[in-house]
DNA sequence: GGATCCTTCTTCTTCTTC
């Protein structure tokens, strides 16, 4: 862009916008700098109403002309080859599930005995179906990722790194389920998830009437189960909840990759679940961060549900297909 | 009581100048 030809105020104009498009993906206090020149905790005091719009195209769209295909090249220059050669390419957008399984229940009730047969088949959960139909783009980006750690913490410091991952998870998990059963407001927590739950705070003002925790649910008819974080009331809304923990931040919906396909899988298990007198048509997604920075809470509608439905419907055939 | 399973996370780029 040739700025010099725009007239002066629209230039400042676009200079600020440059400034904050090129920070914005990786600090989100950018757009703070305009307001304040001090430096406070990093993306508390954005305006992110106003400006995620513009943070949105930012990051969903692919600026660079680094593609999959050129990034291993560059990586295997570094590297060495890769041992499991993959041709990214690209989901397909208008693919339909073959059968289209309601995501809601309807009427007549399978009995659970009838289907468990003298066969007693094996019943995938939905980590596992996701994790076993990844996009080869995905798994390209995670190998990545797993290399470089390993060539910086060695294969020990990576198997330590990931470990400390998951206690904190656990961890943090068992603690917001302490404080939705209980309903107290406990203050102490282990110094690990101190500030997860400091993060969540805010969150949990808004969550009313618990309805389940830490729950198995399984799908009367497609072949899966699951274990539900949590059942609640978000803001008067009945939402299949799921917390996550996370070192980056996620302000948007679109940063928590198959997060909501997940929570999707876990409704539609639950909806058709004859243990569980209820439907669930909604969804929340809640990134809580170390630090005590405010947790960001993605809503997903009933409408957004069923598109992400769908997509779970499509990983599930991929996965019995290869089976 | 032991074994197995589920879950817990990890990806999405750039290198220009104040």
């Amino acid at each position: 862009v040739n700025v010099t030809l725009l007239l002066p105020a629209i230039q400042l104009r676009y200079i600020l916008v440059l400034q904050c498009t090129s920070h914005f993906a990786r600090n989100l206090s950018a757009c703070h700098c305009l307001r304040s020149p001090k430096k406070r905790s990093p993306y508390v005091s954005v305006d992110s109403e106003r400006y995620s719009s513009l943070v949105k195209t930012v990051m969903s769209s692919r600026v660079s002309s680094r593609t999959p295909e050129t990034i291993q090249a560059e990586d295997e220059n570094i590297f060495g080859p890769v041992v499991k050669t993959q041709t990214p390419s690209s989901r397909q957008d208008t693919r339909v599930p073959k059968t289209l399984h309601p995501f809601l229940h309807h009427e007549e009730t399978v009995d659970p005995e009838e289907l468990e047969g003298p066969g007693r088949s094996f019943v995938p959960s939905v980590t596992r179906i996701l994790q076993q139909t990844l996009s080869p783009e995905q798994i390209f980006y995670l190998e990545r990722w797993k290399k470089r750690m390993i060539a910086e913490l060695g294969e020990d410091g990576f198997k330590e790194y990931t470990q400390n991952l998951f206690r904190q998870g656990n961890v943090f998990h068992s603690a917001v389920e302490d404080i939705l059963t209980s309903g107290a407001t406990q203050q102490e927590y282990p110094p690990d998830v101190q500030g997860y739950m400091e993060s969540i705070s805010h969150v949990l003002e808004d969550v009313r009437a618990v309805r389940a925790i830490e729950s198995t649910v399984q799908h009367d008819t497609l072949n899966y189960l699951g274990i539900v974080d949590c059942v609640a009331y978000y803001r008067g809304v009945l939402c299949v909840i799921d917390w996550k923990t996370s070192e980056k931040p996620k302000p948007f919906l679109s940063n928590t990759y198959d997060n909501p396909i997940q929570v999707a899988a876990y409704a539609g298990a639950l909806n058709n679940d004859g243990n569980y007198k209820y439907q669930v048509e909604n969804g929340l997604i809640v990134v809580a961060y170390k630090d005590g920075t405010p947790a960001h809470a993605h809503q997903l509608s009933s409408e957004l549900m069923l598109e992400y439905w769908n997509t779970w419907l499509l990983r599930l055939e991929d996965f019995t297909e290869q089976r």
